[in-house]
DNA sequence: ACGATAGACTTACGATGTAAGAACGTCAAC
DNA sequence: GTTGACGTTCTTACATCGTAAGTCTATCGT
């Protein structure tokens, strides 16, 4: 059997267009839309089709998993290891913020798959070949990628339905706390999170700049 | 009706003791074990009488990371700021150690309640108080609990069951990796991760103190 | 031509969240 | 003490979920 293609349909049914018709799937529903019988719909066959080619839904949300890992833009090894780490976290949440989904998945994946594997050699590579020690590419890659998933689980509770307007909603909120407790807490929404011109987005490089300076002062001290 | 205590039963059913014990099943059982029928029977009690005291399964949900919040070391407004995070990020990340199912919660929880901005207040207060601006305390309160939240999303996918030898499970992984991919991967894994004396933990303190020192150099600076 | 096989479909089961409403214990007013 | 209202509980029911087990069928190597 040279060819093994099948032709029983139309398009081939694979675990790679179970994979992607099922990020498809939560990209526009939410992960709570992702059933078996809601992928399998999607791709015009029955639920339990799926499991000749996913091993149960676990396996293909760890799939859905490694998929996004992929698409994150991986550090060029041998190239600047500051600016590409920079790079990589930037572009890591964009691609997280297009699968919100992933973060919430990522605490209970136990398996990694092979584009995660890739993906986090290209990061250790680039900061080795970067001249950072072992050891202080170990604290490099957890600090970093603690920043980046930790952001995002911030950003994403913050994330009501698309571009409604935080502070109309935060003044609701804070026009419901009686007077004299979370001095603080409204002293800081009004005066810096809930005026005009702030964006919590913008906390993240500012985040990833004094983490990636506290570990560039690192890597040149003797 | 001065005293609104009913002797319908034993103990009165309410909910806290209804946030209380699903959390109680969520530790042991793990998050997958909370249904709305399995805290009831805890509670010698059906499901749907659960429905008189929290709104739904998301409300009970809510209450439950509220709680967990509450445990949280509240930063003393006042003390050295420095110490006081690095306190309460310390003992947070031992809280949600023993309340894992928390770290999956916390992205997709809307309503944050009192027990929570009571913390947040705490936390901020003792930033103000430090003497740091406000666009500092928010430049702190984001990149230290990215921090908190990100390395337990790590900390958590490396937690198999309890105290399952990890070094074991790394070389078997590593050894199914065909040679020659991967290289940096296998050199950090072989070098370091899985070295005797390695200890994924103790990568928290490291990017928590270069965190505050970042922030502590720019509260000092003109 | 024919049996094996892979991949699809059918049916069925137990579990889940919760809507709807019946049953019951308690209390205020008479 | 009786009554009526209310708050809490239980019962029943339904749609949906993951998936075990088994059937059907189109394709392939022989």
């Amino acid at each position: 059997m040279t060819d093994s293609r099948k032709i029983h349909r139309a398009s081939a049914l694979g675990r790679d267009e179970i994979v992607r018709s099922a990020m498809d799937l939560a990209d526009s529903q939410g992960l709570r839309a992702v059933s078996m019988r809601g992928v399998a719909t999607r791709l015009g066959v029955e639920a339990m089709s799926l499991y000749h080619h996913v091993k149960n839904k676990e396996d293909m949300l760890d799939g859905m998993v490694d998929e996004v890992f992929s698409e994150f833009h991986a550090p060029r090894i041998g190239a600047d290891w500051q600016s590409e780490m920079r790079l990589r976290s930037q572009s890591a949440r964009g691609v997280l913020k297009k699968h919100p989904w992933a973060v919430g998945l990522m605490d209970s994946r136990r398996n990694a798959g092979f584009a995660t594997l890739q993906h986090h050699d290209a990061v250790i590579g680039c900061l080795r070949e970067g001249g950072l020690s072992l050891e202080l590419t170990g604290h490099a890659f957890a600090v970093l990628d603690a920043h980046l998933y930790g952001f995002l689980i911030q950003e994403l509770s913050l994330a009501f339905d698309g571009e409604r307007d935080l502070a109309e909603l935060g003044e609701t909120i804070l026009a419901s706390i009686p007077d004299g407790v979370l001095p603080y807490f409204k002293e800081f929404a009004l005066g810096r999170a809930l005026r005009p011109g702030y964006d919590f987005g913008d906390e993240f490089d500012v985040g990833l700049d004094l983490i990636i300076a506290g570990l560039a002062a690192r890597a040149t001290e003797k």
